[in-house]
DNA sequence: GAATGATATGAAATCGTTTTCATAGTAAGA
DNA sequence: TCTTACTATGAAAACGATTTCATATCATTC
């Protein structure tokens, strides 16, 4: 492995000038340059970057903090994000949580090691009294999360008018009996649920807790809520389902218990998941326009990166949208 | 932002004596191990990983290329890696080369300027003469990839024996006539054709170059597929996709145009992915077992790091499985 | 022709660790 | 009592780049 000692020896120079030819950095003959360049070449060098770092401060890396990157709108976020970075000679670091605290929070870590110049969270475990101190360690920005009480950038959708365009378009249909399925506890899904709630309201409906249920996330769990369902003392003609697997799992087992979708039952998805259009009948659902948040959200952390300045705490709302299909 | 020189000095001790500490050296005294362990916790003292990796020459980083994170079978097996990685107290540097050259041959650079401690390619886009002079930079191996060419180790699985268990259970249901679609011309989908020609010609059958398609991988191509076999002179009653997104574009399409699956045409993917398990009818598949594939590679990358006498080139085999459901 | 400013280069300091080398004390063995 | 071997510690060198400081040359300008 060949060192900036080496180039310049073999060129006849200093290691500063061929310090500066790498930099591209003014008052330096093109005579030199050329000769820089050749001895360069000749070697194979190419720069250590720890060392690179370790006197610059600056990694070029990005950690990007999801909690399942198997699910697919981490992974068309993460792909958004990756190509945006790459373009600016940035990489990006997986950091998967699996929903797990302790992980997050050693993910943390790299920011205080200085592995990475910046922290994406597109999901968030903790709560903001745990993450504020690594603050000061770099910058930290939310994506698609939103917590009232974080004092940082927060790239996201405007959840709550996602849960309440959802939930109009089937009062819409006239449906008057609305089930509600969220995730987590996560503000995304709190929103979600405000929404629903707005829209409800407004029609003069009360809603009823024994339609409403929780952490709900997978195809099992969304049989297992038709299931429910249909046990119910008064059923609902329709169900908000928070995701489009959700909205799958449903919709399978009410066909295997031979309802219509949607004449005995209503389905609304959330993602645009490539299911959706894949399913018979095909889901109603909620777009998130992934890549735009994703370069979004990237675009800011490049921005911060280089000046500092930028990083003052506001929300960017993108927007989001219904895409009729049949499931409704 | 303290140093091991500030710990030093609030300890009363050398910044030897800490690194010694820091790294559980032996040759520590019980009482100033404690005494160093004070200071540090009162600076909330945490080590440069940029100046230990210059020092040490290892960045506890893995680069993972991937062609298309997007794709489920590669955020599986991603997701995977990393689990093992994390365990083993590395990062994964996700590299999506979308399918281009230029882009994978760019994250080579990543081990030549010491980024990272191994890659493990997933997708392989440059022939071997190219990726070659890469490898006495740092370790790189195969996963899920076979050129005969490449001498490195390969974790894969059993393509020939996939095309051909896939093949002989179209046979054992009694067809004769099966079409064949692959992806591109990786050794992926060469070995797999391979299988499904040993299956065809051991059956006395001869292979139809008409029913063999190529350059085939999405939902629309599949839809586009059924629509050339149904104008063929003399039609296949059964179809090999290599992927359960063709699968599920073909059945759609046979369906819209009334056939029946599997009476009038069976149809066979490949991946097990959850739209396999979601459609009516549900796909019979060929699974690859993608979490074993990811633990396996990464295991593997973690051994030579410890031990780089361990890189040397073999082939690992996974083994590979059909699960049979409605489509055939 | 002297003073000024722009251009060009190199020696040495620096970033924050780990490791080598030197030194010293202590315990064990002859 | 004198080696020998082990334990414990610190000073300083090393990792490979960038940057500061000093210096030298050359072209302008008054």
């Amino acid at each position: 492995m060949y060192t900036i000692k080496d180039v310049a020896s073999k060129a006849g120079l200093s290691q500063a000038t061929v310090s500066r030819v790498l930099n591209n950095h003014p008052y330096v003959s093109e005579e030199k340059k050329r000769a820089v360049h050749k001895a360069m070449d000749e070697l194979g060098y190419v720069p250590n970057s720890s060392a690179q770092r370790l006197r610059n401060l600056k990694t070029k890396k990005i950690a990007v903090l999801v909690s399942r990157i198997i699910n697919p709108f981490f992974s068309h976020l993460v792909d958004a994000m990756e190509k945006r970075a790459a373009g600016a000679g940035f990489q990006v670091i997986l950091c998967n949580t699996r929903i797990d605290k302790e992980k997050e929070l050693e993910y943390f870590q790299l920011l205080k090691s200085k592995q990475v110049d910046g922290i994406i969270m597109a999901s968030v475990e903790n709560s903001w009294e745990v993450i504020e101190p690594y603050t000061k360690y770099g910058p930290i920005i939310y994506c698609n999360e939103y917590d009232p009480a974080a004092q940082v950038i927060r790239v996201r959708l405007d959840q709550i008018e996602g849960g309440y365009i959802g939930t109009k378009h089937l009062l819409d249909k006239g449906h008057r009996k609305i089930a509600y399925c969220q995730g987590n506890d996560s503000s995304v899904s709190t929103n979600r649920r405000k929404g629903y709630l707005k829209a409800v309201t407004e029609a003069s409906l009360t809603p009823q807790p024994a339609w409403m249920f929780k952490n709900i996330f997978t195809i099992e769990d969304g049989r297992e809520i038709f299931r429910k369902l249909k046990e119910l003392p008064e059923t609902p003609t329709a169900v908000f389902t928070g995701s489009d697997e959700v909205a799958a799992g449903v919709i399978k087992e009410a066909q295997q218990h031979a309802w219509r979708v949607p004449e005995d039952l209503a389905v609304i998805g959330f993602d645009d998941q490539p299911i959706a259009e894949l399913l018979d009948p095909q889901i109603t659902t909620i777009n998130q326009f992934t890549t735009d948040i994703g370069v979004t959200a990237m675009n800011i952390m490049l921005e911060i990166i280089h000046d500092p300045a930028v990083n003052k705490p506001q929300d960017i709302l993108l927007p989001i949208h219904l895409i009729e299909r049949q499931s409704t």
